[in-house]
DNA sequence: AGCACGCCGACT
DNA sequence: GTCGGCGTGCTC
């Protein structure tokens, strides 16, 4: 194709927000989707063709001026991505007020932006394009860490709930039926909703369709790969953590070609190029991993309605404990819910314990293990038995403080206090990672009572032999599966001892499912449902569910024991009644009463940058504009802030925050955008701007 | 994003 | 005088 090509400039700007037209060279193949070298002002920068400009004379659309165009200088051929690609993508960066080409960069497979941006300099010092050709590799790749035993996975059984649930689905996936709503599958841990996704996409897969299915990063563990590819054969492309870049494009390729129907993957698997799209799944649909914590800050739940919008596939949410967002749009109509609220095997919910620890204090227990806690654990020892525990914090104490002086170590570079590491006898930030050396006395006052407050998962762990010897203690956190697959091997472990015990951190409430584990135990609750954040208590709730739902899935019976110092906390009793209509009536009178999620929108935008100054004087800059933006305005929008982040200072970057408040239905992103995209900031100042965010930090 | 341009206060 | 920081506008 010659002529005039439309070209998104891959520049990380809000400034660019359409294509530039640039004319084809007569001797030039290019097609939509192709990667191309152009000269943007002074600059020579890639970009990527995602369409056509009419004939005739361009017409710059602001001036009405007649201008002359520069032609592609280079061409690297694709198609880096797929018909309905770019049409998402422009969707994402408005939504979501990102730079064009950042959305568009999430349809190319990972490590393709980084050749890419080789073949640039390349191009800059030599004048030739050099891009390697990686030839998909077609037989058995090394993503498959599980050896494929023809054993083949037969579809399971269903229970007659499972199967209400699957004719639910797949009625809605049916061709020519293009309108249907998003399905909400809330179904109690254990009863069996992976299977009604296997069949839904079976019988996707039957009519000619593809399917994707979003797993929560941490989820893709061996056991779930194996168990997938098992089932769907050479017909699914699982993308996971644990891939390089040559095998990750190894999968995308498998998909774009047609050589497989099915993707399995963390969030970005949303953005695998399959053609002829039926079905996207997401499972555990209130998971935190579904937000991307950089830009563009989408959320997969959100961008996966979009596209199944664009695509007239059909979208299912499943979730034991589904996100207050879910059950709101059930609620007023807009999702259909379907539910599965027995177990496959019949069994009740494990019994769940509440254990005040004010009263095991005040009785004289200094211990991190309640009376209660310690016989049952003694109990499942004796039985040959296995148990998990939750302590939902790192490292061995949270802060040391000084009791003299009430000095707290805290970080240089961050407005944080420092943790002490026992294993490696050090203080670390849990922001910027930096170590520094324990004091043997107080910085300030030379005191030697440097007091340890707050334990975490370490000191859980050596508490814990003082009471067990010799059982087997598996610590799962983030500081012992830093390394590539060793969150896999640390569950392979737990699973090969007849006996013993998984503790650590959120970590040990997904990606697995060990059948004879019949006691939970929460050392803290507390931890996670007093952070300042208003989605605590939810978040909160949902891990201590989802925790209490590993307990006693196959025949033993299971027992959960949860300690708290607020036993009254709605999240705890919804725990212990099973009910999370304890929590979430409290909850939606309190994001009711302050505009929050689902009743009112939000954007939070993070201001920072090396000095506090030049942070204030931008921020105040920004929010003189958005005051004066007459959408905002008209939609109501209330504007709170600038002020300092509750993380107000982090690696050596100061950070202030506005937060905007909206309606419900206002969306805030194009707003915010269109007053972005006409305010220029300086380059040592860095804005993040987050539409929907999870947590305000 | 990067770059050019124009405005200001400040200081060898 | 002119240097440099800062805000503004522009790139097909």
């Amino acid at each position: 194709m010659s002529g005039v090509a439309q070209i998104v400039i891959s520049l990380a700007t809000r400034a660019i927000d359409a294509p530039f037209a640039y004319v084809v060279p007569n001797d030039m193949q290019v097609e939509i989707g192709d990667a191309v070298i152009v000269e943007l002002g002074a600059q020579t920068v890639l970009g990527f063709v995602v369409g056509w400009e009419k004939e005739g004379a361009y017409v710059d659309a602001k001036s009405g001026k007649v201008i002359d165009l520069k032609p592609i200088l280079a061409h690297i051929p694709g198609p880096f991505f797929t018909s309905y690609s770019y049409e998402l993508a422009v969707w994402i960066a408005r939504y979501y007020a990102a730079p064009l080409s950042e959305s568009l960069k999430l349809f190319l497979p990972i490590g393709l932006a980084v050749r890419l941006k080789k073949a640039l300099s390349n191009y800059s010092a030599t004048g030739e394009v050099k891009m390697p050709v990686r030839r998909p590799r077609k037989t058995h790749d090394a993503t498959d860490n599980t050896q494929l035993n023809d054993l083949h996975h037969k579809p399971e059984k269903l229970t007659e709930g499972q199967r209400e649930a699957l004719t639910a689905v797949i009625q809605d996936s049916a061709p020519r039926n293009t309108s249907s709503k998003p399905i909400v599958l809330e179904g109690v841990t254990g009863s069996g909703k992976t299977e009604v996704y296997l069949q839904a996409i079976e019988a996707v897969r039957q009519i000619g369709k593809t399917a994707i299915m979003l797993v929560p990063e941490i989820s893709l563990t061996p056991q779930t790969v194996g168990r997938i590819r098992s089932r769907f054969g050479d017909d699914v492309a699982v993308l996971h953590s644990g891939l390089s870049d040559g095998e990750r494009y190894t999968q995308w390729e498998k998909a774009r070609t047609g050589d497989c129907g099915v993707v399995i993957g963390a969030r970005s698997a949303l953005f695998a190029p399959l053609s002829n799209l039926g079905l996207v799944i997401v499972d555990e649909e209130h998971d935190s991993s579904y937000k991307q914590n950089n830009s563009p800050r989408y959320h997969a739940r959100e961008v996966a309605e979009k596209l199944c919008e664009l695509t007239g596939a059909l979208l299912v949410l499943g979730s034991a404990t589904p996100s207050m967002e879910a059950l709101h749009a059930a609620e007023i109509g807009a999702y259909r819910m379907v539910k599965l609220p027995e177990r496959v095997n019949k069994h009740p919910l494990p019994q769940v314990t509440l254990v005040d620890l004010r009263r095991e204090f005040t009785e004289g227990n200094r211990s991190m293990f309640s009376r209660k806690l310690l016989d049952a654990l003694s109990q499942v020892r004796e039985r040959n038995e296995k148990a998990i525990l939750l302590m939902n914090r790192r490292g061995f104490a949270n802060f040391l403080l000084c009791r003299e002086c009430s000095y707290v170590p805290g970080c240089e570079s961050c407005s944080t206090s420092l943790t002490y590491h026992q294993t490696q006898h050090h203080l670390r930030c849990h922001q910027c990672n930096c170590i520094k050396p324990v004091p043997d006395q107080c910085p300030e006052c030379q005191s030697p009572y440097l007091r340890q407050f707050g334990g975490g998962v370490q000191r859980v762990a050596s508490d814990f032999r003082d009471y067990f010897e010799d059982w087997p203690l598996v610590r799962m956190d983030a500081d012992t599966t830093a390394e590539k697959g060793a969150h896999g091997r640390l569950l392979e472990e737990f699973a090969q001892h007849p006996s013993a015990v998984l503790l650590g951190t959120q970590m040990v409430a997904k990606g697995h499912d060990f059948p004879d584990v019949t006691l939970v135990g929460v050392i803290n609750a507390d931890v996670t449902l007093n952070l300042p954040d208003f989605r605590a208590a939810e978040r909160g709730y949902q891990l201590l569910e989802q925790v209490a739902g590993r307990a006693g899935r196959a025949e033993l019976p299971g027992e959960v024991i949860v300690q708290t110092y607020s036993p009254e906390n709605p999240a705890c009793r919804a725990v212990a009644a099973h009910d999370s209509e304890i929590l979430l009536e409290n909850e939606r009178i309190m994001r009711k009463s302050f505009g929050y999620p689902p009743y009112g929108s939000l954007c939070n935008i993070v201001i920072s940058s090396s000095t506090e100054e030049k942070v204030e004087r931008f921020s105040a800059r920004l929010q003189d504009v958005l005051r004066k933006s007459d959408d905002l305005r008209s939609v109501g929008a209330t504007l709170l802030g600038p002020a300092p982040c509750i993380l107000s200072k982090k690696s050596r970057q100061y950070r202030h925050h506005i937060l905007l408040k909206a309606s419900a239905d206002t969306e805030l992103g194009p707003m915010i955008q269109d007053v972005l995209k006409e305010l220029s900031k300086p380059a040592d100042v860095k804005l993040s701007v987050d539409v929907n965010p999870t947590d305000t930090f």
